[in-house]
DNA sequence: CGTATCTTTGAGTCATGTCAAAAACGGTGG
DNA sequence: CCACCGTTTTTGACATGACTCAAAGATACG
């Protein structure tokens, strides 16, 4: 985790929609970047809160652990989305993990100074309660899912999830770099149901598999799966 | 659902603490106040938003359904808490439904003139966030032991959870009443499951059952099998 | 006192996790 | 270029936790 002071401008960032503002120039002043090897943690979970974060580049992987050998992976932040916003609660320790899945660039701010800005930005705020709603919302969603929904569907709401946040490369596979290992932490299963999973989406040709690539083929065949209308 | 106009006053519930302040009036008089029969609905998920409710006594279960015949409990809500905060969000329409298990009185605020209270208002704001962060925090959590806790840890999981969010009443009993269905729903596992669940926990003597009343016995008990250190 | 609802128990099935081992892959150094 | 080693992928067999279905008690209710 290597310090410069690199300005950061990311149009998809709400931090930045507001630092690069004249009147909130202090915020810009604040920021610090950190350049990130790929598996190396940007914060631990149980760490006291030192700040907040924002990806500048590369990809993340947010995850929390049970029982020393599974993790549930919770999310991933790309490019403009925000780190160790839970250390705006009560509690000053990072619930949740962060680790960088490939060669990362985030911007630190100083966790008093943004709580701080929030008290003098009611825009800055009132984004963060329309994020963090969102957040609470999606992860309510996937709560119900790993209660009821079973495996494979699992699998296909994961893939059309990251279908969603990465896009798709230039050959047409979705465009994430995830070891299986992590793919299965996200769905919440182990690794080789994960891989039962994907041999039989592939020979229902939902989806296509190449080395580590996943095409997506039939959107409709994973909704199906998921049991739920798009 | 009956209207009234009862002026509500809730010392633990973050909308009173400002809207009883002298500068803050005008939050007052937009509040109104209903009535809501055991069983019957606040909203339900899928309906637009209209506003924000508090609780102002009674309890409150938040559900989301899933294929028509099982659905999760994702928490309750009792005095001073907050119910359709989810509303706030990009999507206009409930994630969820809110459903009272008693006899309860909300305080309703039209979300419009809600959302623009946050815009003037950055103490309210900045609680709504930490509150917004903290229930992040539980989600997640909850999810991560949805996705690795076996059921009988869940069990006692909500169990404690119950026994923190409603206390104990004059008889040493969780002071909810609920039916097992629905903390086999806030369990997220079968009706049966939670029942031979119970009865295990019984005759370890972590528990104690006595028809609807539930006693914990050995706190320590319980911990063991969610796995988790105080 | 009959009907409905909830509790309790039993038995069977199935999905998913676990364990183990073979196969494939990728890199490294001689 | 090849032999070697560590890692990841792939497959198989198995164990079991949890869900489902069904039916018998118990309790509430009108």
């Amino acid at each position: 985790m290597t310090k410069s002071n690199n300005r950061c401008d990311v149009e998809s960032c709400f931090l930045c929609k507001f630092c690069l503002n004249d009147w909130m120039p202090a915020i810009a002043s604040q920021k610090i970047n950190y350049t990130i090897k790929k598996g190396e943690a940007v914060f631990k979970e149980g760490e006291p809160v030192a700040g907040i974060y924002f990806v500048y580049s590369g990809s993340v992987k947010v995850h929390k652990r049970w029982d020393t050998e599974k993790e549930l992976i919770l999310r991933f932040a790309k490019r403009g989305d925000i780190l160790g916003h839970m250390g705006l609660g009560a509690d000053s320790h990072y619930p949740v993990s962060a680790t960088a899945i490939e060669p990362t660039v985030v911007c630190y701010v100083d966790m008093d100074f943004f709580r701080s800005s929030l008290n003098v930005n009611s825009p800055l705020a009132y984004n963060l309660i329309t994020f963090l709603t969102d957040e609470l919302k999606e992860s309510e969603h996937r709560m119900r899912n790993l209660a009821h929904m079973p495996v494979k569907g699992r699998v296909a709401q994961a893939l059309l999830t990251l279908n969603k946040q990465f896009g798709i490369n230039a050959n047409g596979a979705i465009n994430v770099e995830l070891s299986r290992q992590d793919l299965a932490s996200f769905t919440g299963t182990a690794y080789e149901t994960l891989f039962r999973m994907l041999v039989e989406l592939t020979e229902e040709k939902a989806i296509h598999v190449n080395g580590k690539s996943i095409f997506i083929v039939d959107e409709q065949k994973l909704h199906i799966h998921t049991g739920e209308t798009i």
